[in-house]
DNA sequence: CCATTATCTTAAGCTGGTGAAGGAACGGCG
DNA sequence: CGCCGTTCCTTCACCAGCTTAAGATAATGG
């Protein structure tokens, strides 16, 4: 019935995280294993700690009881380098965030192994912080790879744990599965708006990473068969056009927008995009009309993204999303509405990230969490 | 090492398929099973017949015997519903076509039971003609689904053989799979340019198949925000500024062009749009600069598409890149080429498929083979 | 206290894989 | 010719993971 791609262990996990609290009979209807094999692993999963019994819920006869993730069971660091600051995240088994920390980024005159310091005296110093047993952290996922930080090998020295390296919309993605529950076997993508455009996709409880682990960048979707040159080599792009650096130029450049925003010295293009987006939701015109404009586009990319991979759920998230979803999300359902409504009979949900700022950081730390309990090598 | 996904038997098959002729030695290795396994379940393939022994290589010690596929051991009928031509193909295990038939389309005005007759009669004497023993046949993949065969179940009843529906470009992109020998693990596209434009997409040795079954609308990525409605209810779609209907309508349109392809009363798109092709590929001047402009918008949707989903090879097929692809295919290389070269440092293979005017008709039938062979139920 | 109902566990068996040891087919060499 | 070593292929014991079938457990209501 329901897909049974992997290991008993593997499908409960994710069928309880999907919608915790669940009795075991449940848990064999959803994942389509028998109760008797339900009862060993989770036994199993209950040893381990995993997973704990919390409450019965009355039936006919025997009362079921109810089995939850223990949160703090197992824990994760993710870490998001983004242009001016570094976001840490202490993340448990459910994707809720345990503890965070922001600091101001690296100097980008720093050295490769100041920087690896540095990192694993933060994450260290956060994991002791928080109360949790070291031991129970599973390792640290590692977003918007510093070219410093090539050798991931170098940071796993530092700390003892192990690193994984993810880009920051696909990391997003899989926090968002994780965070919003998304099911497991419903396709979705994340699109990821921080100073750049990028795209998560999830189909078949797996991201789509393609050849070369570079699948997603939305940014460089073509929307001008001749359009402005894009950084990327082509021309037309998606962020050529209307990606997050060109809105915070536009704005520079107009003093109208620039005022409304108070756009003073140089910071980074996250930063000023969300002045303009605070601008533009206190009801500033210009700045308004500037996202608008990116808007368009945006949609116009998100809806060839839909029918290329048939999602019918779009999450917004990251930074740039957190602060300018409402001109973002009303614009892409609207475009979206005809065809699906006349041809594609299908009706595509957009949401916005319940913690899109931190996203990418919580999704890094999922990842590893992912890796580690579905095979259950410690 | 290399991913097992699933079971020995289409780990083998698929191996085998890939690159036979193969010892079990060499099976073992690219799958990454043991020799013991793979020699038992080879002894059951062989037992079925789908693998014959053929020819031995020296070593220095013991000659190791080679495997193939047996290629008319098991077949299917691969059916594909064009807007004038219905296309049957007889296709063996290995992709190989045994036989093939090409008939008129049915007349628009003839009802549900009668297509169904109709049907099944010509899929009746392909098999039979063809001296393959009716058993051998697995089921019939159909293509282009015609409204009066929503009930595929109508025509599972008059052939007794199981069908299985598809669309043309993901049959496509199976087919390539097959014929053309892809890896298993290497993720690629197969644009279809048929009456409409399709893609396609192959990750993880699976197609990608979306949400409603409906990913790969190639032709509905958007590329002019504000374009030209198009028939899906959305506007600046590929299909609208650059699909088959408007170069035949543009070509119908210039007395110029329409002379040198020779275009005369309506025939269906496809017939004028391969007319377009032929009268540009002898030199035809108005034609070519027609298809020239086409290609420009549909190496830009392209690159949309490789940059989403990073495959690193696009199979161009179906009757328009079988005819037209001396103008697509080279700008699409052009179009990818800086980008990838400063930006992505990858290189994306552009060709063609050998079989382009059968592919999709081939593919449905590889479809129904995989289903059949791969979990081994008859 | 016992029948009823439903949940959960236990025990035996099947499937599909592994690891290690042994048998089979060759060429080369005395 | 017989005896190497070499390499390929098979056999056998075993294990993991899941299923089926039967039984143990915990509540409810007469």
């Amino acid at each position: 019935m329901k897909e049974r791609r992997t290991g008993a262990r593997e499908a409960v996990l994710d069928a309880i995280r999907a919608a915790e609290p669940l009795s075991r009979v449940e848990l064999a209807a959803m994942t389509g294993l028998t109760e008797a094999s339900i009862s060993t692993t989770v036994r199993k999963l209950l040893g381990e700690g995993l997973v704990v019994e919390t409450g019965r819920t009355p039936t006919g006869g025997k009362p079921r009881t109810l089995l939850r993730l223990d949160p703090a069971a197992r824990i994760a660091v993710g870490v998001h380098l983004d242009e001016d600051v570094t976001t840490y995240v202490l993340t448990g088994q459910t994707g809720g965030v345990i503890s965070r920390m922001t600091r101001p980024a690296a100097p980008a005159g720093a050295g490769a192994a100041d920087l690896v310091r540095r990192l694993a005296a933060d994450v260290g110093s956060l994991v002791d912080g928080s109360g949790v047993d070291r031991v129970r952290c599973l390792g640290i996922g590692l977003v918007g790879a510093d070219p410093r930080l090539a050798r991931d090998h170098d940071l796993t020295e530092a700390t003892g744990w192990p690193v994984l390296l993810e880009n920051a919309a696909t990391a997003a993605a899989v926090g968002e599965y994780w965070v919003a529950r998304v099911e497991a076997a419903r396709p979705f993508a994340a699109l990821y708006l921080g100073s750049g455009l990028g795209a998560g996709i999830v189909a078949g409880g797996e991201p789509l990473r393609g050849s070369h682990t570079r699948a997603g960048e939305f940014g460089h979707l073509c929307l001008q068969v001749d359009g402005p040159a894009c950084w990327c080599g082509s021309r037309g792009c998606l962020e050529a056009l209307a990606g997050p650096q060109v809105v915070v130029e536009a704005a520079r450049a107009d003093p109208v927008a620039a005022g409304e925003a108070g756009l003073g010295a140089a910071r980074s293009t996250v930063a000023d995009f969300a002045a303009v987006a605070r601008a533009a939701r206190a009801g500033a015109p210009a700045c308004r009309a500037l996202l608008d404009d990116s808007a368009r586009y945006v949609a116009a990319a998100a809806e060839s993204l839909v029918n290329l991979v048939d999602v019918d759920l779009l999450v917004l998230t990251g930074p740039g999303f957190a602060a300018a979803s409402f001109v973002y999300a009303p614009a892409i359902t609207a475009r979206l509405g005809p065809a699906d409504a006349r041809t594609w009979h299908r009706s595509v949900s957009v949401t916005v990230s319940l913690a899109a700022a931190t996203a990418s950081a919580t999704g890094a730390a999922a990842l590893v969490l992912q890796e580690a309990l579905r095979s259950g090598q410690q």
